[in-house]
DNA sequence: GAGCAGGATGTGAACGCTAACAGCCATGTC
DNA sequence: GACATGGCTGTTAGCGTTCACATCCTGCTC
């Protein structure tokens, strides 16, 4: 910078606003400065000027196995969003989601000086490490706890849920079977719930749930079980990969989807249009996901007080194919 | 920090050597430090470091869509691989992999002060914009270019086409068709060009290639196509998602898989086994990718100098399932 | 023409840490 | 007992910025 500043004749706190587009420079200076820049190619070191501002411009994100499309998802709009607002991404992904192990992911980024930190990590244990934040570091959780200690962004799981069920029973099913999440998860409860209070609603009975873990492998295995059950007409399934599963042990069957069962899934992956049959299902939009939690983030960084807790809920959307028909 | 000296009745410089684990210090000393430091809820500041040592222990991603099985599982393992050698890791996600775009991310990263960069950019476009790097920052490419002025760490999708496309002519199929990936991705090429060799190699006809972008619905379109043509038996198609894609126009057709048509996917998404019928597959172990990255990456850090470029091919693996029988 | 506002620029310090060096003390050697 | 050795600890400087303040200059008002 000091080179920069004697190659352009001025001093290094005029090179500095020059490069913080500070007003009171004059035009002719800022051009001398800037050629110098380019002439130099000199960059200006961020870690100095985080050093100093105790600001880094970098937000950390937490999150379980990137590897899903949910989470993936979520992060990806997380960081178009955030480097649209000039913010860098730091990422943790984690295997378990125990609240030592995000404690620690996020003790880990504040050790870094992340500005603030997101949490994508939908579950019970996880939710329960966000209560005991460190102080004032600027928080967000998607899919995260009820409590309002912390900003929270989320997709309306039980309206979802509850759109699936009602569309099955609108087709005249007399009662919806679920195929649900790990127990853990604050999703999985959402969308339980979902289905529950929408068949209660209806005054219908409500069948035991099947357990499951978001796995094909978990949906096969619940498919095999249901396929051998006469009374079942309509499955509501809470991810779409578990739904490929369940499409594939009623495959095997014979139990053929629509006509014998009609199967609703939650997520809309890319590849849920091209199953046999097309899925129906609940769609999330994880683009506004991703921005509404860089915006509440932000607005927390830059009114630097603890402030109040905002509630974001994203409402979901239905999506129609062709795996699911009118009952018998 | 020196709060810590203080309190320790030590200075801050001993403070640090504790920090950094340096031998020389009586371990009654360092039991006083850590006590303090324990007390007074001490968080060593990183940047600080960061600023004095010239180094941010932060690496940098860049890559193409996230959201993608490919991708996100790469980054996946690079995540774990850097964190376990105590780095962090910074993304910035691209929509479009113009040479351009590659080299703002690198040079956003670069600001950052980033102690290296992995490129997951598998374009030729991508792959040109790493032939100009910033001179002397330490980068690794997945997937990358053939030039050797990068390290490249990647899958040989040679040998994962030719195994598929073997595996297909060993089952007694005259010929094997292929839906191709995008022309500009290298991988697509790499399939293109492994599954004509294992053809040329085996004297049979090289049937037009039908193109395609990955996605499902491409490979719809392109099954569609395929199923109206008697001459077909046996499809390797570029990745799983299109194999899907093709699997529903068959099923949509009345094509029998694999009775009438043999299909070979690539990648082995999760999704993979559970296809109607479980799709037969080249799997691609995206773990040891990462970390074979961050071991190319840290040893070109360490050694600081250029160095010479490393060439890091992993071998795919092939996985039989049931989309796939012998020709009639 | 004195006085003053405010734009443009410069000066010095500080952010929190590590590197380099200096100094102290106990131990061992001759 | 003098001296070297080496482990342990302290002192000082500096990393590259921005902040707070000081200074200079220009142009305006009365």
């Amino acid at each position: 910078m000091s080179d920069v500043a004697r190659l352009a004749g001025v001093s290094h706190q005029t090179v500095s606003r020059v490069l913080n587009d500070h007003p009171n420079v004059r035009s002719d200076t800022k051009a001398r400065v800037l050629e110098a820049i380019d002439q130099l190619g000199y960059r200006r070191n961020l870690v100095a000027r985080a050093l100093v501002t105790n600001r880094s411009r970098t937000l950390g994100v937490v999150s379980f196995d990137t590897t899903l499309y949910g989470p993936a998802s979520t992060i990806y709009g997380i960081e178009q969003a955030a480097r649209t607002a000039g913010y860098f991404i730091s990422i943790v992904s984690l295997k378990s989601l125990d609240a030592a192990n995000v404690r620690d992911a996020i003790d880990y980024l504040t050790e870094q000086g992340v500005d603030g930190v997101i949490v994508v990590a939908p579950q019970r244990s996880a939710a329960r490490a966000l209560e005991k934040l460190p102080q004032g570091l600027p928080a967000v959780a998607v899919e995260g706890t009820h409590r309002a200690n912390v900003s929270v962004v989320c997709i309306d799981q039980i309206e979802g849920a509850r759109l699936a069920t009602q569309h099955l029973l609108d087709l005249g099913h007399e009662t919806v079977w679920h195929i649900a999440g790990p127990p853990d998860w604050l999703e999985a409860e959402g969308r339980l719930e979902g289905w529950r209070s929408a068949l209660e609603a209806a005054g219908r009975q409500v069948p035991e749930p099947l357990p499951g873990d978001w796995s094909p492998r978990a949906g096969y295995e619940a498919g095999k079980r249901l396929a051998g059950m006469d009374e079942v007409t309509a499955v509501f399934v809470a991810n779409d990969q578990m739904a490929l599963g369940a499409l594939r042990a009623f495959t095997e069957e014979g139990v053929k989807v629509p006509e014998r069962i009609s199967l609703v899934g939650f997520d809309d992956i890319p590849e849920s249009a091209f199953f046999s049959p097309p899925l129906t299902t609940v769609r999330q939009d994880f683009d506004i996901v991703g921005r509404h939690c860089i915006d509440v983030l932000l607005r927390q960084i830059d009114s630097s007080g603890p402030g109040t807790y905002e509630r974001l809920v994203v409402r979901p959307g239905f999506v129609v194919r062709s795996s699911t028909s009118p009952a018998r």
